[in-house]
DNA sequence: CCTTTATGATTCATTTATAAACCATTATGA
DNA sequence: TCATAATGGTTTATAAATGAATCATAAAGG
């Protein structure tokens, strides 16, 4: 079946998205860095990395997060040490939590 | 011409990634969300949702960062508010910046 | 236990992202 | 001011992501 033309996209998302990707761009400037430079760099090509820098939603999580980490962008402030062991926890954490989950009854719960 | 067939990451920006999944992941269960039903919420199908709660590199960043809001996994800990300050003021200090790079003898700046 | 269903994994068709090569514009810095 | 180069925006071909359907497994919860 076709897939939905555009999608729809939370304003919390798109801010989000935008303030990391301007985030990306001012790290790259202060470091003297070219777009072409970047770009190769992180293995991508110049028009690409224009979109990450525009905070184009449909460029993959992985190329970006790559691109964050060449300039010095971290997520969740958080170094590589801190991830680990986030990773760990997490997984621990994960480890009990139930495998599947049973909707007893329909149940929302948005607070955003 | 070919597109690389598989991409490099580093080691931060798949643990960051991997970590962010893992966060997706847990608020779902402890919503007690089937992965049915915030797939339908996001407006994607299930076996998208399965990569994104896997790390899978290759997943739009947009529709990650819209799974994320909707369970309320916050980015950089910041909520609305906070967001739409920092691109404010981001949109200040990139006005400032120089809006095209000169490199002046390719210096490097890995820090990382 | 036993039934129900959520999850995991695979395959295929189709849409879409990406790379590359352009050109135009703009800004840098000499 | 001027020349050079970086950025921005196109277009096109190709590779890849996504949705849908299906099957198998496992786990929840009665």
């Amino acid at each position: 079946m076709p897939k939905p033309v555009s999608r729809a996209y939370s304003h919390y998302s798109r801010d989000a998205l935008l303030a990391f990707s301007q985030l990306i761009k001012r790290a790259r400037i202060e470091r003297k860095l070219t777009m072409q430079e970047l770009a190769d760099r992180a293995g991508i090509s110049r028009g690409l990395l224009q979109r990450i820098e525009k905070g184009d939603p449909a460029c993959a999580i992985g190329v970006v997060f790559e691109v964050a980490a060449i300039v010095g962008v971290r997520l969740f402030n958080a170094d590589q040490a801190t991830l680990a062991t986030a990773i760990s926890a997490n997984n621990a954490t994960l480890a009990l939590l139930p495998k599947s989950v049973r909707p007893s009854s329909k149940q929302v719960k948005d607070d955003f």
